[in-house]
RNA sequence: GGCCGGUUCGUCUAUCGGUUAGGACAGCCCCCUUUCACGGGGCAAAGACGGGUUCGAUUCCCGUACCGGCUACCA
């Protein structure tokens, strides 16, 4: 039995990765971090058919994006290369053959067709979908009813055949889930499930029991809806003569859609308007891009924030955790056993507390690249950083920054010249100019004292300072919204103030 | 249909048999703010149903209902 802790992410390289498969990583990440362990990545791409370019890469920039760096993975290597199913596959036909041999396991010749025709032949109301269980192989052309000497000329032919598990009749299979607890089931209700495909290459029924031993993994975790095929995996692992290295096992609940019931799929983002995959995805075939949660403007430690509060939470009112805390905090049981449905309102306010939270430094980099794609350029750092300051209270995702401070960097895009237009009088008109000569003759350019002297200036026209400041602000921002208004001046600088009062006074004229 | 799993406010959830069933998001109201937010305060909102066990059940057991997953030579 190994002590030291290993555990994998097997994902399927077939698109974008979304929720729920993020969220398995950050389990299995989590636990082997906390306990000092291995984090490997595998790659389950048994199915040819199936294989989509560029979805690996993916896979590890999305973990890269994460701060999931795995130990081992096709990447970065490792002591059980190669971590490619695909690259494995000498290794699987032997453990098929030697299930075969040992009576667990028989050679089924059965063709697509066939197996057709036995779904439609005994498809009964009560019996929708009739399996190859143990009840009807004795139907089918498999090595266990077929004639010793066929099944042999059948093999020397070099007919198409796979190798499938012979479930008992009646067994009970009982084993501990770490998060539901003592699971049973009756290898009656379970079907002859296919271990070696007809193209050579293992199931993933096969695969998963043969890497996992040979990685020498110590906990599975995965998706809930590999629960009804773990009794093929127990019973692999009993037949191939492993069962004391077996991992103990964990399925995670799911998540579901918000609205209605199921599953949450790429559909359902495309429909209700969110992302649902971690970053863009663009489908090689039709060149369709999915929207992405970095893209949309998440920063990742909230992304990995809300997915670790998405079925799991510490016992406390705590809600926001980075991921340290989550490796010193999280534990398995605490997972929840019911599905969960996801909030997008809920993940956007993650967001905007990681925002409120981030150090402007952090954010700079981002923020740039976020106004560099709009045109906008930005050369003063110090000015950057104070712009992010004043705003990211109010940015919920990231491209906010962009309505919120690009006024810092040129001039406002738009004047919302109706919200002084009615209101403007020569009053105003002059205390502006006057305002303008105030500031001007400044010699400290900083809030609290821009701030006195526009009241002051007030105070001596006899006009409010409320009725002032809006026009002020349509003159800096461009409209109504943004921080305090002297503190915009302040960061803009001198020069820039007095150029924007007196460019929307020539408009008011 | 069968098998397996699940079920606390609209949503995410706390509760290790005894609570006015707590928090957060969203909603509504108020305060703060001479913009928009942030922030602060408040309102409304839940144990699917029926049986047990128990002095006492949201909590333990059984049944029902409902929801989900699986039922491929896909993972």
């Amino acid at each position: 039995m190994n002590q030291k802790v290993r555990v994998r992410f097997a994902p399927s390289p077939t698109g974008g990765l979304h929720l729920g498969g993020v969220r398995t990583v950050l389990f299995n990440y989590l636990f082997a971090k906390q306990n000092g362990g291995d984090f490997i990545v595998r790659i389950e791409d048994t199915d040819q058919t199936r294989f989509v370019e560029g979805a690996e890469a993916y896979i590890f920039e999305t973990l890269k994006w994460c701060g999931m760096v795995p130990d081992e993975s096709p990447l970065h290597g490792g002591p059980f290369a190669p971590y490619r199913q695909s690259e494995r596959k000498a290794n699987y036909k032997q453990y098929a053959e030697q299930l075969v041999k040992a009576g667990y396991a028989y050679y089924a010749f059965d063709t697509p067709a066939e197996l057709e025709e036995m779904r439609t032949n005994y498809k009964t109301a009560e019996n929708p979908s009739p399996q190859y269980n143990h009840a009807l192989r004795d139907k089918m052309r498999n090595s266990l009813f077929l004639p010793a000497e066929e099944v042999t000329a059948l093999l020397s032919t070099n007919t198409p055949y796979v190798i499938r598990i012979k479930m008992p009749t009646d067994e009970t299979i009982q084993f501990t889930d770490m998060i539901r607890g003592e699971v049973s089931f009756h290898t009656s209700q379970v079907d002859d499930k296919v271990l070696l495909k007809a193209d050579g290459m293992p199931t993933y029924h096969l695969a998963v029991v043969v890497d996992d031993y040979q990685m020498q993994i110590s906990h599975a975790f995965r998706g809930e809806e590999w629960l009804p095929s773990a009794p093929v995996h127990l019973l692999l692992w009993k037949y191939l003569g492993w069962e004391k290295e077996m991992p103990q096992w964990a399925h995670l609940p799911l998540i579901l859609k918000p609205d209605g019931n199921g599953k949450l799929s790429k559909r359902d983002g495309d429909r209700l308007g969110f992302p649902v995959f971690a970053m863009d995805w663009t489908d090689p075939k039709t060149n369709e891009t999915t929207i992405g949660f970095k893209e949309r403007g998440f920063l990742p430690e909230a992304f990995v924030n809300l997915l670790a509060m998405l079925g799991w939470n510490d016992g406390s009112d705590q809600e926001i955790f980075s991921m340290l805390e989550l490796i010193e905090k999280f534990s398995i049981d605490r997972v929840h056993k019911g599905g969960a449905k996801f909030d997008y309102e809920k993940a956007k306010w993650y967001n905007h507390e990681w925002i409120k939270r981030m150090p402007a430094k952090h954010l700079e980099l981002s923020v740039q690249k976020l106004f560099a794609e709009k045109g906008i350029t930005i050369t003063d750092d110090s000015l950057l950083a104070k712009a992010i300051d004043l705003v990211k209270d109010r940015c919920t995702l990231m491209p906010d920054f962009i309505q919120q401070a690009s006024f810092f960097f040129e001039l406002p895009a738009e004047i919302d010249i109706a919200a002084v237009k009615p209101k403007w009088d020569e009053k105003k008109n002059m205390f502006f100019t006057e305002l303008i000569r105030a500031y001007e003759l400044s010699t400290l350019w900083e809030a609290p004292g821009l701030e006195i002297e526009f009241k002051e200036l007030a105070a001596v026209n006899q006009l409010k300072p409320g009725e002032l400041m809006l026009p002020l602000r349509i003159m800096l921002v461009g409209g109504k919204f943004g921080p305090g208004v002297f503190d915009i001046a302040a960061a803009i600088g001198k020069e820039s103030t007095i150029e924007r009062i007196k460019q929307v006074m020539r408009l008011l004229e």
